[in-house]
RNA sequence: CGGGGUGUAGCGUAGCCCGGUUAGCGCGCCUGCUUUGGGAGCAGGAGGUCGGAGGUUCGAAUCCUCUCACCCCGACCA
C-alpha cells in the first residue's frame, strides 16, 4: 500500500477512488463498469444492510427471492417503466458457448433464445406477474415482501459503489387495498430510510418528493432521501415510490373487496444500495481515509500492541486480554493487529480504514496500568487507566457517532443557501456549490432551463416546504413548490 | 459514436524520436539479522511472451502495417 492519498482539495474524485481501493473496500472487476467488494467493503454493507433488515422486519414485512432473469415481454407492460430503463438493459439472447476450432469461443448461434431475457435491472414486472396469481381477495392484503438481490444496469459512466453496471441493493415491493394503505406505506419507508442514515450512517438528509421530471419511471410519486457530499454535490441515497394502479394495471392485478367489488391493488416500490457506502465516505471521509460511524463500522477498536521482543509481546497479550474481554462483552466489535509492522505502519493503515477507536498497549503501559486510546474523528490521545477502558469505549463510541452526524449537519446548514435572485442563484451554483432553498414554479421548463444553463437539479422537493411568498427563481411567477436544487452525482 | 491519449514485473514508470551488451528504477513481494509509542534499516533474492499478429532488418520494446484493450474530454445516463 502506497503511503497517503491524494488530498481531497486536490481533486475530489480522485481522493475518492484511493480511498476505496486503498481501504481495501473495494476493486475494480474485469468487466467494464464492474466492481468486487473486498471484505472489508462487504462487512460495512453487511452491517447496514443488518440494520435496515430488522427495521422492515419489526414493520412486518418479509424477505423472498424472485429471478434474476425476466422475460423482454414483461418490461414492456408498463410504457413509461420500459421508457426509463430501456437503455440501460443487459440482455440475454443465446445459452450456449462452443470451441472456435482454435483455443477461443464463441456464441453458439444454434442456442438463440425464443424469447430473449432481460436481465433484471429493477424487479416489478416480475414481482407484479407473480402477485397476480397471488392476490385474489382484501384478504391477502397486504402483502409486504423485499428481496436482498443484485441488478444490472448498463451504464456509460461507472464509478466505484456510486454507479457500477451490477449493484447490490434490497427492494420492497409492496400490494395493498387503498391508495390511502399504499401512500402511508411509501412514506414508513421513507422514514425508515432516514432513520437509517441520520441514526447509523451519521449522515443527514433532507426527504421529500421528486419533480415529474426525476421520479422513478413508472411511479405515481417518489419520495427520496438526499444527503450533501463532502464536495458540496447531493447524492441520492434512497428511493421511496408510490405506484398508485399502474402496476396493477399492467399486469392485471385485482381482489375482491369486502363487498365483493373488484377493484385494482396499490401497490409501493423502494430501494437502498450499495451506494450508501459511497455515501459514508464522501460524508465523513478526510485527508487521512474514511471515518467510519461506529454504528456500523466493520471494527469499533482496533488494538495496536507494542513490544520490542518476544518477552514484552507476551507481557502486552496478558496484559490486553482481560480488557479485551470486556470490550467484548460488552458487544463491541475488537480487532487486534499482531502482525509484524511498525506501530506507525499500523496507526496510519488503521486510519485510513476509518476505525473510529483506537486502543494502544506497550511496555510502558504494561509498567503503569494504563492504555491510550485514539479518537479516529478527532485524533484526539487519551491517556487512561486500564480499569476505565471497559466503561469509557461505549461512551466514547457513542460520542463519535454523534460528532460524526453533527459535523456532517453543520457542514450542510453551512452550504445550504438561500437566493434572492437568479442571477445571485446562478452564481452560488457556480461558485459556492451545495443545496440552493428556493422557489420553483411547478413547470418542467423552468426546470429544464435551470438545468441547461447551470447543471443544478430539482433534488427534493422537502416535506417541510413552505410556499407561503415565495416566487419562483427562473420566471418569478408565485412558486407552486420551495425546492432544494443541488449538482448531483 | 466524434476528438485526444496510453499499453514495458503485482502497482507506478525509464528506455522508443535516433534499432545494437544481460530491458533500468521506485513501491510491493520472499529470506536473514537488527528494529518497533506516527508509514524502520541493512544485506541477499524472486519476478518480464515489452498488449497481440504480421512485416522490414544480420539484429526490433524501439521502424512499418493491421488489430485488441483501456483511459480522458464530448455525447448518453443519474
Amino acid at each position: 500500500m502506497s503511503k497517503g492519498v491524494t488530498p481531497q482539495s486536490k481533486n475530489y474524485s480522485v481522493w475518492y477512488t484511493d480511498i476505496v481501493t486503498k481501504a481495501e473496500l473495494a476493486d475494480y472487476g474485469p468487466v467494464k463498469g464492474t466492481m468486487v467488494i473486498r471484505p472489508y467493503g462487504f462487512s460495512l454493507w453487511e452491517n447496514i444492510k443488518d440494520v435496515f433488515d430488522s427495521m422492515i422486519k419489526e414493520t412486518g414485512h418479509v424477505n423472498a427471492y424472485f429471478p434474476l432473469f425476466i422475460p423482454k415481454s414483461f418490461l414492456a407492460k408498463e410504457a413509461e417503466h420500459i421508457e426509463g430503463f430501456a437503455k440501460e438493459c443487459a440482455v440475454v439472447t443465446h445459452t450456449r458457448l462452443k470451441s472456435d476450432g482454435e483455443h477461443g469461443v464463441v456464441v453458439d448461434p444454434d442456442s438463440k433464445l425464443e424469447e430473449e431475457v432481460v436481465v433484471r435491472p429493477t424487479s416489478e414486472t416480475v414481482i407484479w406477474a407473480m402477485y397476480k396469481k397471488w392476490i385474489q381477495s382484501y384478504r391477502d392484503l397486504p402483502l409486504l415482501i423485499n428481496q436482498w438481490a443484485n441488478v444490472v444496469r448498463w451504464e456509460m459512466r461507472t464509478r466505484l459503489f456510486l454507479r457500477t453496471s451490477e449493484f447490490l441493493w434490497q427492494e420492497g415491493h409492496t400490494a395493498h387495498a387503498t391508495a390511502q394503505e399504499a401512500l402511508d406505506e411509501t412514506l414508513l419507508i421513507l422514514g425508515l430510510y432516514q432513520k437509517l442514515a441520520e441514526e447509523y450512517l451519521a449522515m443527514p438528509v433532507h426527504t421529500g418528493l421528486k419533480s415529474e421530471s426525476e421520479k422513478f419511471a413508472g411511479a405515481e410519486a417518489t419520495y427520496c432521501i438526499e444527503a450533501l457530499m463532502g464536495d458540496k454535490r447531493a447524492l441520492q441515497a434512497g428511493t421511496s415510490h408510490y405506484l398508485g394502479q399502474n402496476f396493477a394495471k399492467a399486469f392485471d392485478v385485482t381482489f375482491q373487496t369486502k363487498d365483493n367489488k373488484e377493484e385494482l391493488v396499490y401497490a409501493t416500490s423502494w430501494g437502498i444500495s450499495t451506494r450508501l457506502v459511497g455515501a459514508v465516505i464522501m460524508t465523513h471521509g478526510d485527508d487521512k481515509g474514511l471515518r467510519l460511524p461506529p454504528k456500523i463500522a466493520p471494527f469499533q477498536v482496533v488494538v495496536v500492541p507494542i513490544f520490542r521482543d518476544e518477552e514484552s509481546m507476551v507481557a502486552v497479550k496478558n496484559y490486553l486480554s482481560p480488557i479485551l474481554s470486556t470490550l467484548r462483552d460488552g458487544g463491541i466489535r475488537v480487532h487486534e493487529d499482531w502482525r509484524k509492522e511498525s506501530p506507525g505502519f499500523k496507526f496510519n493503515e488503521w486510519e485510513m480504514k476509518g476505525v473510529p477507536l483506537r486502543l494502544e498497549v506497550g511496555p510502558k503501559d504494561v509498567e503503569n496500568g494504563k492504555a491510550v486510546l485514539v479518537r479516529r474523528d478527532s485524533g484526539e490521545k487519551l491517556f487512561v487507566q486500564k480499569d476505565e477502558v471497559g466503561e469509557i469505549v461505549p461512551k466514547l463510541l457513542e460520542d463519535i457517532q454523534k460528532t460524526l452526524f453533527n459535523e456532517a449537519k453543520d457542514f450542510r446548514e453551512k452550504n445550504t443557501h438561500r437566493v434572492s435572485s437568479y442571477d445571485d442563484f446562478k452564481d452560488t451554483i457556480a461558485n459556492k456549490g451545495g443545496f440552493v432553498r428556493c422557489g420553483w414554479d411547478g413547470t418542467r421548463e423552468s426546470e429544464r432551463a435551470i438545468k441547461e444553463e447551470t447543471k443544478a437539479t430539482i433534488r427534493v422537493i422537502p416535506l417541510d416546504e413552505n410556499t407561503a411568498e415565495l416566487k419562483c427563481i427562473y420566471s418569478g411567477k408565485p412558486a407552486r413548490h420551495e425546492v432544494l436544487f443541488a449538482k448531483a452525482y
